[in-house]
DNA sequence: GTATATTGGTTGCAATCGTAACTATTGATT
DNA sequence: AATCAATAGTTACGATTGCAACCAATATAC
């Protein structure tokens, strides 16, 4: 159980916590600006906009990783937007199949070209080379991510 | 200014995001566990202890991307575990120089040992490849965040 | 030398967050 | 079918957060 001397500066947490705010922050500051969103509601509607279909509150917790009483509260206020609305299942009560409207839709299609041209913007600061390495590694971490229960 | 389709799975902060929390959480569940330390407190232990010299609460802000309100509570808990200590500068007044007790260079030691082990499971779990994949990766992120002012 | 700006750090306060407890509904057990 | 367990989602509440305003000390401008 030889342990060599600690640096922080190489350890895998921290940088990629150091990386993942930083990014974050850039993109959280465009659409802060110009829809009023927060970090849960833009993830929320992405995870919908994205899945093409509708979800439940859990299923979109468990897609971006967000504590339940996250979705919930980011759902609430969607909905106070319009951008999207309930349904109950006829099935199963306890299930809520939320689905964008087409104002969340069109909300969706301007935010993700905001977010292409952020990821662009990325691409060009980082260089190819760099981006294919770190889309490799996180793809490693997700690998295993799988293996593992998760919540955030 | 042609866009192809966005793809939520392939958005870097979404990807990076993902990624540092479950690596932060899995950590962060150990050191609370058996210290009761804070993500703010440790990070501001392991900025200090890693650093090997005294540092200003700006300085521990600067370099964990911490917000200073963050940092000046995490350096209190600190100072009441007496695991730190503030020294005044004799030039400036304004600065605190803030170094670890030898009960904290002691905790600091126990808690980089944590770390290494948990650095060691992530890279056995990631594998080599991925593991210097994202490494280089996360290095041209680093590259890119020195030319743009951060906080946290 | 006095006024003003700047910087290091703390604190009040409103907003956000997560745990735990709760409601409502369905499934399992007997 | 009646009880108990499990699941989806909400909410009350305490803890954490960050912005803005603040104090104190130093640097700069005049």
């Amino acid at each position: 159980m030889a342990r060599d001397e600690f640096e922080l500066e190489s350890f895998l947490p921290y940088r990629l916590n150091r990386a993942a705010e930083f990014v974050a922050l850039r993109f959280a500051a465009q659409y802060r600006a110009r829809y009023q969103l927060t970090r849960p509601e833009w993830r929320t509607l992405a995870a919908l906009g994205s899945s093409g279909r509708s979800m439940t509150a859990t299923e979109i917790g468990a897609h971006s990783t967000m504590h339940k009483t996250k979705v919930s509260r980011a759902v609430f206020s969607l909905e106070q937007r319009r951008w999207l609305k309930r349904e109950e299942d006829g099935r199963d009560r306890r299930f809520e199949h939320l689905a964008l409207t087409p104002a969340g839709e069109q909300a969706y299609k301007e935010l993700t070209e905001l977010a292409s041209r952020y990821q662009a913007e990325l691409l060009s600061m980082l260089g190819t080379e760099d981006m294919k390495a770190l889309s490799t590694g996180l793809r490693g971490v997700e690998r295993v991510m799988t293996k593992a229960a998760v919540r955030g």
